[in-house]
DNA sequence: TGGAGCATGTAAGGAGTTACATGATTGA
DNA sequence: TCAATCATGTAACTCCTTACATGCTCCA
């Protein structure tokens, strides 16, 4: 229900073409909401209908043209909308968490390997979220309006590898100490 | 994808009906899956044909009968096959992170209200969970095997909230400094 | 000429939500 | 007898994933 509003947000900083948006979801979006480039372009499809937002197509040099899609008025209207309107909890849903609770019904050590995997794919990812912050924020202690929000929801995402990092860590060192 | 594998998880720990499976998740399993009892009924029907569960009609005094499902050897079986089976990364889809990045595009007030909502309702939740943890892990150190299990998913609550309540303040704090 | 990357899609199906429907029993 | 709770479902719809399809341009 919300890949629209997400993508309002996204055009509204910088109108962008579905793969250009689909690349953006994969990086920097991508650590508070995913989604595949057939799910974008439908969505973009349906947006244009309503009117939500505009396309243009762009010839480009030495590569095929691309539709650019920026926000129209009825689309910042409902962007408006549904900013101010309540949020639900996110539901969660963790496949490890259930793998977790699960293991004594199944090969415990295959699932401690798994753990490990995350764990590195954690760390790997909280790197690539230090290095933006270095990059994009290196004093954040001045930062206001929608540079603050940037750099807060990068902290949202920081934060969230630091959970991963430190619960699956637990999980380990107590199953570790078990065997 | 795999709301039957927490299923099978579930009725592995003990039998239930649609019914009980549903409170569980809504409370206990709630903290790492969520589940409409529309949805939990036709995913047990689904699991009945596929012969990963068996199905007895339990008469009740004072109450309509009810089916408890229990895990048939096949369901045991698929289990542990995906048990052992690599684990995607789980995708995350947060509202309320979209939302945050978006403010400066409609009301900010509105939004902060919404953050201090989210807030309480993490307290919440985490206060809950405090309390789990005290009634069923009083002396967590010497835990093993599916009770060490049990533990360290509900710790892994705990921390999720931690990190919600964390980060929350942080935001809210960041943008009341900067009125 | 043929593969890699850019760019946009369609089709089919599974997963999940929302709204509605039914019937039994207890207790006020 | 009527509301509340227990218990199980159906129908319609949206959301999302997986697999497949198309065409362009550059460069080796």
């Amino acid at each position: 229900m919300a890949l629209e509003h997400a993508l309002l947000v996204s055009l509204s900083e910088r109108p962008a073409s579905g793969l250009e948006l689909t690349r953006r979801f994969d990086a920097s979006i991508g650590y508070f909401w995913t989604a595949s480039h057939q799910q974008i372009y439908r969505v973009l499809g349906r947006m244009e209908t309503d009117g939500w937002v505009t396309c243009t197509v762009v010839a480009q040099q030495g590569r095929p043209a691309k539709k650019v899609y920026e926000v129209a008025d009825p689309g910042r209207a409902e962007l408006e909308r549904w900013l101010a309107a309540p949020t639900a909890p996110d539901p969660l849903r963790s496949e490890v968490m259930v793998k977790f609770r699960g293991a004594s019904y199944g090969d415990r050590a295959a699932v401690l390997d798994q753990a490990r995997e995350r764990l590195a794919d954690h760390r790997t990812r909280l790197a690539h979220y230090d290095r933006l912050a270095e990059r994009d924020f290196p004093e954040p202690a001045g930062l206001r309006g929608r540079e603050l929000d940037l750099y807060l929801v990068l902290r949202g995402g920081q934060r969230l590898e630091h959970f991963w990092i430190d619960w699956l860590t637990e999980y380990l060192t107590a199953h570790e100490e078990n065997r």
